[in-house]
DNA sequence: CCATTGGCATACCGAAAACGTATGGGTTGA
DNA sequence: TCAACCCATACGTTTTCGGTATGCCAATGG
């Protein structure tokens, strides 16, 4: 069963004429013939009455022609499907996040998605660091944002904006009295500290900048999530250094203020497989651009 | 875009693999190779990923993969439906009747047609003689049930039974006291004629059974249709000899009586046109059969 | 570190299928 | 009776397909 003689068939059944066909297919009247009357002992039966004035579906035909032309269209659907999910007009965009970016990026960077991609589904999955890694690499996600970047030699980055740091505290902290802390005060003081990259603490930005004001915190819990850190911070546990954007998300009774003398910041970026064809990663990059721009 | 490349794609799709495929496939591995390329070539982007552990779908792929197997599907059913038509398996059989038939012969046809094909829409239609003809001859239905056959070179007969002639006539007319009619008692009586077939007043087996008892019957009124018939004889505009199975319709106030000596018959016949192939026809002859049997 | 294995891709050749041209045969209508 | 129309058949050419042989690459194991 060949999808071109299906296709003969539709346009002889249609035609009412081998001959008519022949000419709206391009092509010489004989060799159609041939054709549907291969069809015809393919099937075992008749499918065309052939009278004086062309040819005549019979009703073995009729039944073949609806399915045939669903057929042909199902066929063509599919390859101008496979393309537009190819070309990154259709398709499956899911992307990874994590929780402290949401209110800062999500509620510009949804928005210009649907305007620039309509017709791709979104699919946002709030996801730990370990599980964006883990799910870039098994393409369960397609692109990641992530603060700081993920390192691993499959996976491609984009720096795409940066947080300076500010300290986080308790409302009713004696620093909380002043517009910006000098780094000074922060010797000795204990630190909610997060998660280093790669288990790596050398990697750690808020190391480095500890290391290199010769500060040191002491270590009074190590979270996972800026949240946990911001809820430990409210029950006194210690400071955090955090990205300035876990603010918007922050309970009441924390307060944030700029580090003085410390430009330090972390990188925003959009992580994605290296060996990911996707094109849709573009346009996600010049979205979350778009979208972190004003920050 | 070519079935067969579609069915050689859904089964590495499935397989994960061109070798394994290709086995299932019941061909060698490099040509397979090729089809595949060659799909993704027609298509413009990758249908799959290529690692060392075998094929992947890419997402243009898997787009593909639904509406493939789809028609794959479709295409398949529509050759299987077209072959169950020409067999007889399912169809449509419309049948023209003729309205006196309706009450004798319909309520056993009717399920003994739904249990021989139980897969083919059945469609009656009440039809006048000339609408029967005309409409087998245009194919807008298959087969006629006929009193008495149609008589045309492209329409081929079966007799299946037969029907004596009665007389009808008013509850109160003198004749009904007799339990049978002799033929001399119609002598001069008038008579509510029906259609000659053909036209011509020497086919009618009427007009040959008065001629054969050298009867003269003056004509009252010709009417198209049985029941027609039936309705002057209640008005007292005449006698009607009908076949005995008018009986079964005939209006209250009119009895029929058989008619003495006179063995004369009308055929119940299906008629179908000579170059119909449909398979429904043999089975529909041999129901009508069994329906008329017991009459 | 090299050999082996497993899997897909490429090259080439023979076979099958399709297409085009030429032509035949049947029916319709002038 | 002839011309026109339409489908079917025949035959040669070209395209495409499938099989065999072989190459390339990565992962695996001694």
């Amino acid at each position: 069963m060949d999808l071109r003689r299906l296709r003969y068939f539709v346009a002889v059944a249609e035609a009412r004429s081998v001959g008519k066909a022949a000419e709206r297919l391009r092509m010489a009247q004989p060799p159609l013939s041939v054709q549907i009357r291969k069809l015809e002992a393919e099937i075992g039966a008749p499918l065309f009455r052939r009278g004086t004035r062309g040819m005549d579906l019979t009703e073995a035909g009729q039944a073949l022609l609806a399915r045939a032309s669903e057929a042909l269209a199902l066929a063509a659907d599919g390859a101008e499907a496979a393309r537009a999910v190819a070309s990154g007009r259709r398709g499956r965009l899911s992307v990874g996040y994590m929780f402290v970016l949401a209110n800062a990026v999500l509620p510009r960077l949804i928005p210009e998605l649907r305007r620039s991609i309509p017709g791709v589904d979104l699919d946002f999955a709030e996801l730990s660091a370990s599980t964006r890694e883990a799910r870039l690499l098994d393409r369960s996600v397609t692109v990641a944002l992530c603060m700081p970047a993920i390192n691993h030699p499959e996976i491609q980055v984009a720096r795409i904006g940066a947080q300076p740091f500010m300290l986080a505290m308790p409302i009713r902290s004696p620093l909380a009295r002043l517009s910006a802390v000098p780094m000074a005060k922060l010797q000795g003081r204990p630190l909610i500290a997060l998660p280093w990259p790669d288990h790596d603490p050398a990697s750690s930005a808020v190391a480095a900048l500890l290391r290199r004001h010769q500060i040191v915190m002491p270590i009074a819990s190590r979270v996972e999530t800026v949240h946990s850190a911001m809820s430990l911070v409210l029950a006194g546990e210690g400071l955090a250094i955090l990205p300035a954007c876990a603010q918007l998300g922050a309970p009441r009774g924390i307060v944030f203020r700029p580090l003085r003398d410390a430009t330090d910041s972390i990188d925003i970026a959009v992580c994605w497989r290296r060996d990911s064809q996707s094109p849709l990663i573009r346009t996600f990059l010049k979205c979350a651009e778009k979208a972190v721009a004003p920050m």
